[in-house]
DNA sequence: CGAGCCATAATTATCGATAACAACCGAGCC
DNA sequence: GGCTCGGTTGTTATCGATAATTATGGCTCG
């Protein structure tokens, strides 16, 4: 019960043939006889034998697992994870569940030392990066490892200027439906709350998809219904009390995120406002908890089951050394109650 | 830019010391020169040097890694994760990155073969369970692992002869608090959604509590009060309709799970039945959507928070050779409005 | 002045597998 | 009969670190 674990040598013995013979076998070599094989597997099984991934790794110089790194957009050390991020932590987890690998998971917390960072090049094939603390070191970092031609694939939007490859979501196309729904519905005053000046670069593009939709339609962009908010609902509470203090009329808002929007509503909601009939509100990500609200939340669907399947499908092929292109994500309307368009009771 | 990666013997080198100086220095053993040490660990960050993990876990037989498996209750590939486990799923990530462990995670989906489960051995010190399949082949592999005294934790309910230790939530009690606090609001006979014959014990638990806390009252417990559910929203519509079809008359509900509740209450809605002023629910689990439903969704939390650093603590502990007992986590009431103990604006 | 000791560093063995190479053996061929 | 050849297997080198062992040089001290 105490003993040792067992190792290839051990089967080697009981099987009268040499350690090397069993690697063979146990890796369904073609070089090994039949008979060979089938016996020195029955040992293994029975001695309940598992090869020494270390071992293993060490030789063959590969891993089999990929790491997946988050990076906390803020260092609340309490707070919980963005669900969107969780939905797509799941879709990974799931993703390379499939195609058997395994998948070492960490924060990237202590990002501030050189070191960590590539603590986990050596013990996986290749790296996910979701979300990015501050961008500009996020785009150091990067440059960093494609110096070291490492393996590795990023969520988010991509940048001129921006190192390596990119599976995002088209927030700009996003967030132009969202508004040309917005104003096929007869909203003309569309407020956008989410934070455009700081370093994040969906929102920015989400706000340019929003703006498009405005000049299209021949609606001048009116920078007082801009208010900034980080992802978080309190943000967008907020934001939304401060917008209706500045007193410019408005009959729609589209959240930079769902948590924004959820925020938003809540503020709204609060202060006598009915939605949708008075104001309309739309998100952006489509997190489980958007199906629940009330009224439940139209929102800009980023599909996470696809994203994550794109995410290892595409760092497996860079691993193997294929060229893969940077891709967009098509974002798709998921129409609820909060914006009129539909019954306020579906979800 | 396409030179193998730095080793311990290229450090040497360049420092004009022998390899296994280098090593020494970089571990900080105080057998080495501080002069030399600060030489040795320049050079190490100009290469970019990092230790070979495999190497180093091959020779030391430790992995500073933990391996968190999931075993999904239902085959469904394609449906999502469980909100719950999602839940503690980032609170393990969490809880492992602070104490500087890996974290290994992959689903059991393909636990019909033996030896898959214990590949993970030799790449984690240690493993936790979260969630079972068939809860009597989960028994069998835990007994299993027991033989080969690995160290594993599970969360989870502690049944009688169950192996190992185990990290979980108080249902009993949980339940009996919700249940009694159901009867302060004045409510006589309540339903309880769930699947108490199937193999989950946790529901079982559950239901007990409630059963407990009916009798404690004086109140026979009604069998035509009890549906069985598994833990999706689906299931609790599906349950609620029938529990009306039945004609037993109920004025309050406990759902095994939130996701059942949430769906009996859609149910309920959906048949004009108001809540909570005709009839009170009640959940068990408080995921991130119960705060948002309409009306939001009163429950029994269960710490997620808590019991993720619990499972990475007491598995640490395990592995160091500590003697570790099983233990429940109380779990808490969180009133907001489906139940009338609250108005109903609140999350 | 040489034995003994401390601080430091170099050598060597080791972890457990896989890869490369060499060896064996019976069959077929000239 | 000797020789090549394909199918199998055994031998040896190797991955890159850490642990154990040994060596060195300066100092103390009897």
């Amino acid at each position: 019960m105490k003993e040792r674990k067992p190792t290839s040598f051990d089967i080697a013995y009981r099987a009268g043939v040499s350690q090397a013979t069993v690697s063979r076998a146990l890796s369904d070599s073609p070089l090994v006889n039949e008979e060979t094989r089938r016996r020195v597997k029955d040992i293994a099984r029975e001695l309940n034998y598992k090869v020494d991934k270390n071992a293993r790794n060490l030789r063959s110089q590969k891993t089999k697992t990929i790491a997946l790194l988050l990076n906390e957009d803020h260092g609340t050390g309490d707070s919980l994870i963005n669900p969107f991020f969780l939905s797509m932590v799941a879709s990974i987890i799931r993703a390379s569940a499939n195609r058997n690998y395994d998948l070492l998971v960490s924060f990237q917390q202590f990002s501030d030392d050189w070191h960590a960072d590539y603590e986990d090049a050596n013990r996986a094939d290749g790296i996910i990066f979701l979300g990015y603390g501050d961008y500009t070191t996020y785009v150091k970092k990067l440059t960093h490892l494609d110096e070291q031609d490492a393996h590795y694939i990023t969520w988010g939007p991509v940048l001129p200027g921006q190192p390596g490859v990119s599976i995002g979501c088209d927030n700009f196309n996003g967030a132009r439906k969202a508004v040309e729904h917005l104003l096929t519905l007869g909203h003309k005053r569309i407020a956008f709350v989410g934070g455009i000046s700081d370093g994040s670069p969906e929102f920015k593009r989400r706000y340019e998809g929003y703006s498009e939709a405005l000049r299209a339609a021949g609606i001048e962009v009116d920078p007082a219904l801009q208010m900034d908010a980080e992802t978080s609902e309190d943000a967008g509470y907020q934001a939304a009390l401060v917008l209706r203090e500045r007193g410019a009329a408005f009959d729609a808002v589209l959240g930079a995120s769902d948590l924004i929007a959820i925020g938003v509503m809540k503020a709204l909601e609060e202060a006598g406002v009915h939605i949708p009939n008075d104001v309309a509100v739309m998100g952006f990500d489509d997190i489980p908890i958007s199906a629940y609200t009330y009224p439940p939340l139209s929102t800009v669907q980023q599909n996470t089951r696809q994203a994550g399947e794109l995410l290892v499908e595409n760092l497996l092929k860079l691993m193997e050394g294929e060229k893969v292109e940077s891709f967009l994500i098509p974002a798709d309307l998921v129409i609820r109650g909060s914006c009129g368009g539909r019954p306020l009771s579906q979800h």
